[in-house]
RNA sequence: CGGGGUGUCGUAUACCGGUAGUACGCGUGCUUUGGGAGCACGUAGACUGGGUUCAACUCCCAGCACCCCGACCA
């Protein structure tokens, strides 16, 4: 891609009404661009980062066995009424359409995929099952805070899972789902902590994902010996640890990644959703339900990475590999050698960001540092003469020289 | 949803009951080009509605927007 046609334009000027990390360098770096409270465009280089956080969540959602789908975010009123949630649930969208319809826009899924599934569950031998979608959710939150922390609409995996009895679903809540959640996290540079949380309304229990930045707006407490935490919900002192018996814990500020939850049976009894069991008896079936906030993601791995200089990506989610920065444009030997490295990257099918613009050095490296592009390039006169092109890695001082012909050498770094 | 705060060019601000100035940014041109270059010219503003007043950006009221703290966070 080359920045001089690119929609993209950073700020010398950072956002004056958000103090959070995330959204000062968001909106900087031309990654997101506030339209409202709570409300965000992702531009092309935020919504390439989004993409790449959410091809990690579809590639290990596809690996459980989870089908894609993708349910309405329009929804119609008497599927919620059905669960007592158009009158329950407080940021819940209405919306009456000019013919007096009503609607909602969809905060969570389960008042679609219950009934979706009755159709294609009738027996126990269609269970186990599970599906998910990657989409817009909206909730009317009464603060919208923290730039992608807390947003009225948002991007969020959400997973159902159908199962037999609770004795499969908490199988497949233990084996399969914590299992896939943490290596999304890790795949990702975070270290997510399994936290216990409240189950809300309809379940003891529910397990949160938290990973500690010191920003972070959750508050939860780590038992030293096995590393499984509590939220300040039901985090009580003196308790003991739920897996080791510990009692010693550590406070840590952490935020909230994911979160998942045993349903049971609350949403297939609203919509009657059964099967027949071994004996020919009809059953209620098991649901459980696992979300990931993908744009939140963004919002936490911004703070988490990042320095005073601007965003550091991890590389399994940085918008392109490399930077190229083509200094001394002006010298036709060197415009050349920048063009043929460009192209000989591209060919090999790397991501290259090629800074084309007509600006002075310091301006592109401080775009450079502030967009965050894991490793930066740079051909100019100086680099040329030798017949080498310099890289250097974003928070790291050294550069190194390499050959323009040797290029190459980058793939394997 | 309770409490608090703020609304003047894109940003930061100044002044003022007599109709708005500066800096940065942004744009154009020329000169520049290894860590946010220089010069020139340009661009753009009183949240909205009502009231008081001869006169309101300024005072009063209402609304709206945004921010912060808390509550909430299937």
């Amino acid at each position: 891609m080359r920045q001089s046609q690119y929609f993209l334009k950073t700020s010398k000027t950072q956002p004056s009404d958000d103090p959070s990390v995330n959204a000062r360098l968001l909106e900087q770096g031309g990654f997101v661009q506030k339209v409202m409270a709570g409300v965000y465009t992702f531009l092309p280089l935020g919504l390439r980062v989004l993409a790449k956080i959410e091809d990690i969540v579809r590639a290990e959602m596809d690996k459980i066995g989870a089908g894609e789908v993708l349910m309405p975010a329009l929804q119609p009123k008497e599927n919620w009424a059905k669960t007592g949630r158009w009158d329950e649930l407080d940021v819940l969208f209405r919306l009456k359409s000019r013919h007096g319809y009503d609607y909602a826009l969809g905060p969570t899924h389960e008042e679609i995929v219950t009934p979706a599934a009755l159709p294609v569950i009738s027996s126990y031998r269609d269970l186990p099952l599970a599906v998910y979608q990657i989409q817009t959710k909206f909730r009317d939150e009464p603060r919208a805070k923290s730039g992608l922390l807390r947003t009225r609409e948002f991007r969020m995996k959400d997973l159902y899972s159908f199962h037999t009895d609770e004795k499969d679903l908490n199988e497949y809540y233990e084996k399969v789902a914590i299992p896939a959640y943490q290596r999304i996290y890790r795949a990702m540079g975070l270290d997510a902590v399994l936290t216990e949380a409240s189950g809300g309304t309809f379940s003891k229990f529910s397990h949160e994902f938290q990973v500690e930045i010191p920003s972070g707006e959750d508050y939860i407490y780590v038992c030293e010996k096995c590393g499984l935490a509590k939220n300040k919900e039901i985090f009580e002192e003196g308790v003991a640890c739920t897996v080791c018996g510990g009692k010693k814990y550590r406070e840590a500020a952490a935020s909230e990644v994911g979160n998942i939850f045993p349903l049971k049976t609350k949403y297939s009894k609203s919509f009657e959703l059964t099967y027949t069991d071994e004996k020919g008896k009809k059953q209620d079936v098991v649901m459980g339900c696992y979300g990931i906030g993908t744009s939140r993601l963004l919002g936490v791995l911004v703070e988490k990475y990042h320095d005073s200089r601007g965003i550091i990506w991890p590389r399994s989610v940085a918008p392109f590999d490399f930077h190229l920065l083509l200094l001394d444009a002006s010298d036709p030997k060197v415009a050349e050698a920048a063009e043929q490295l460009y192209g000989a990257l591209q060919a090999k099918g790397v991501e290259v960001l090629l800074d084309d613009r007509d600006m002075s050095a310091g301006v592109k490296f401080v775009d450079s540092d502030l967009i965050g592009i894991p490793r930066r390039l740079v051909v100019s006169a100086r680099s040329v003469e030798k017949g080498s092109f310099e890289l250097k890695a974003r928070g790291e001082g050294k550069t190194e020289l390499i050959e323009l012909r040797s290029f190459e050498k980058l793939l394997s770094k």
